[in-house]
DNA sequence: TATGAATGAGCCTTCATTCAT
DNA sequence: TATGAATGAAGGCTCATTCAT
């Protein structure tokens, strides 16, 4: 049976496999999961067979199935594996800065500069992950309110420390900042012509301090 | 890079079908496309048979190719639409603003105020669109861009005339705007608690304001 | 704008899959070549869907495509299966004749018992192959220049041998005996008349004796 | 309902609308056949939709329902129009010939010329019409049966005047002698090469003859 | 009579998923 | 645990035919 293909017998009962705790069990994990990211971002999530990211990584079309239950999960443990990277490294990151908003700084250039030296995840987290049923949007929800949750975060706290204008709706903040990388990033992507996002970062960030930064000539 | 990843066999006697100027066809293919807009944000431009567009249109699944060469293409007739539309509406309406602040104002407000009332419509330009292979990013291209053209236009005006500051980049200013726009709307639509984004407006003009505009406190 | 008109501008780099090496496999292959024989036979090729011949062979319908590229290739497959059996046999039958008269009466012979007591290999030969779009035409085009290459070559020899006027175009007299046979038999395959084709093997050679043989008087 | 479409349903009971004596209309059916001979050469029948023969013969898709039943039915009246005017030629052209092979040579002659000059004829009677269901099969099974007697009824006489040799079987000799004109026209059709057939018909003859007539060297 | 827009049945093909080995 | 052959549901699209005008 195939039950898989319609949403209506979607087996809401199935737990999510995870990432196996075995050492041997988790290399061919991530195997799949890299393997997963180069298909995705090769052909797109809708015109990339499974078998394809079996075959970049080395398995049988089956045994994707014994470590995901669907190509859905497949897509959203690559997208939890790399925005848990980014968030754990953001974190370490910003650990020494002085205020929040050089947390800020931190995180954008960190990011952009992530993605902008590797067109592959960008192209992932960009393009491919947004063409999305509503269950993967659901899959995907929880990290990604962690990554909001932390760009809230420094904007709540800055706001404390008065570094940033406290007038503003923090929520609306952080989809300031979310939406302006993320835009500045999709279109680079996307572009035919080559070109070093990195160097858009100051750019970004001016713009960003303008909008947050209280006494931005004291900056 | 994976926009290449088929080849246009471009058919080259299949003129392009574009908005019948008889009026009962053009009837029936605006039918076609308020259908399709419906049916995509509903089911999900890759969970979308034609036949539903069909059904919600009212005429035969071989109908729809008597108006549109294939899926992809009511896809990005339904994108021409609306964002036309919204082009027009918006250079009406930004036409007696006194200065281009004004107009970046009036377009957010009636951007946001749009959508926000349009849910359809809104998930449609936020979620489905993104659903799109690289031939509907191209078939797609030329529209977006008179959109963001219009958006940086305005900024590069408002620099001119002295009120955005003339040492931000207009391009990610146009970046920052849009992203912002998009992704508080995107939240919005995506979102299963029921809010009003038309009441974020202000709290999101405050934040582009403070972002863009020269001497903000004397504003 | 029809970027996408047709799905697929035919893979140009989809290997011909060939005849599987795997026993197993080529036991599957086979299953699926005879069914294709007898559903084309039956139904026609253009009025045959490919999911008539998986049922007669006992697969699913996806299972067709995992030996042939297409339904094109099924055909020609199960056309290049046949003949190559055809001349195989000929060459092996032929190998003891003592002129090449003689080879050309076994060949005609061989032929037309073959077809006259398979009418549905007669039906396919005949008729079905011929429903062939250019593709097809293009696949066939090389063992059936094998096969006619044979017929010519045993003229060509007994020209040499002086059993065969030289006179004569061998090109021609090759177009002869196949239009010839190929002419009695596919008469006989569309009649409704029950009659044996292999009664009319003596009538057949005697006038193609007549046509090529120098010297018949005293043969 | 189309119910054309299954042969199952086929409607036994509609007459054949035949050539309209209103010249008018038989002007406007000749041009559909002539549209369709073009058509169904260009494309292959199968290949061909009806609009392509419309559009041809400068008639509405409808419009040709108004003078033939169906598809089938125009494929069957080119078939009708073009043999029965061959028939027509060969009759007179064999009026005054002395003896009955030199009538076959003037048929022999007069068809290969005819088709040889004619590609388009040609490939519709080698190769398109060929293309057929079991139901054109039928449709032509008539005028082709008039052909067929007009070249045997040629080779009784011969065989009574004593310029045919007697022992051959007269059908076996119609068969020989269509199917070897048959498969050079077919193959000069279908060759990529351009060469002229008519340049082969001595070539023909001389083969025909030495397989038909009578006492060979007094010829 | 002529039109051509509309119909919708039907088919080739793909690919997520399963399961015998 | 791993394999990969097999499955078969599903969908985009075509086109012969109809019928309202």
């Amino acid at each position: 049976m195939h039950f898989m293909r319609t949403r209506l017998q979607k087996d809401d009962f199935s737990e999510p496999k995870g990432i196996p705790n075995d050492p041997r069990k988790r290399a061919k994990y991530l195997a799949i999961v890299e393997a997963a990211l180069a298909a995705f971002s090769e052909y797109g999530y809708h015109d990339c067979p499974v078998s394809k990211i079996a075959r970049k990584a080395n398995v049988a079309d089956g045994t994707i199935y014994l470590y995901f239950a669907n190509k859905e999960e497949v897509l959203i443990s690559v997208f939890q594996e790399k925005i848990n990277r980014l968030i754990t490294d953001i974190e370490e990151l910003t650990e020494d800065c002085t205020n929040s908003w050089e947390k800020i700084e931190v995180l954008v250039r960190y990011h952009m500069t992530t993605l902008g030296n590797d067109r592959v995840l960008a192209n992932f987290l960009q393009i491919q992950l947004r063409q999305s049923s509503s269950n993967i949007r659901i899959g995907i929800a929880a990290p990604l309110k962690k990554f909001y949750g932390l760009i809230e975060g420094f904007v709540l706290k800055g706001q404390k420390e008065g570094v940033i204008d406290s007038a503003i709706n923090a929520n609306i903040a952080r989809k300031l900042i979310f939406g302006c990388f993320d835009e500045v990033i999709s279109c680079w992507v996307l572009s035919r012509r080559q070109y070093d996002v990195t160097e858009r970062i100051d750019d970004v960030l001016y713009i960003l301090g303008r909008a947050l930064v209280v006494d931005l000539e004291n900056r």
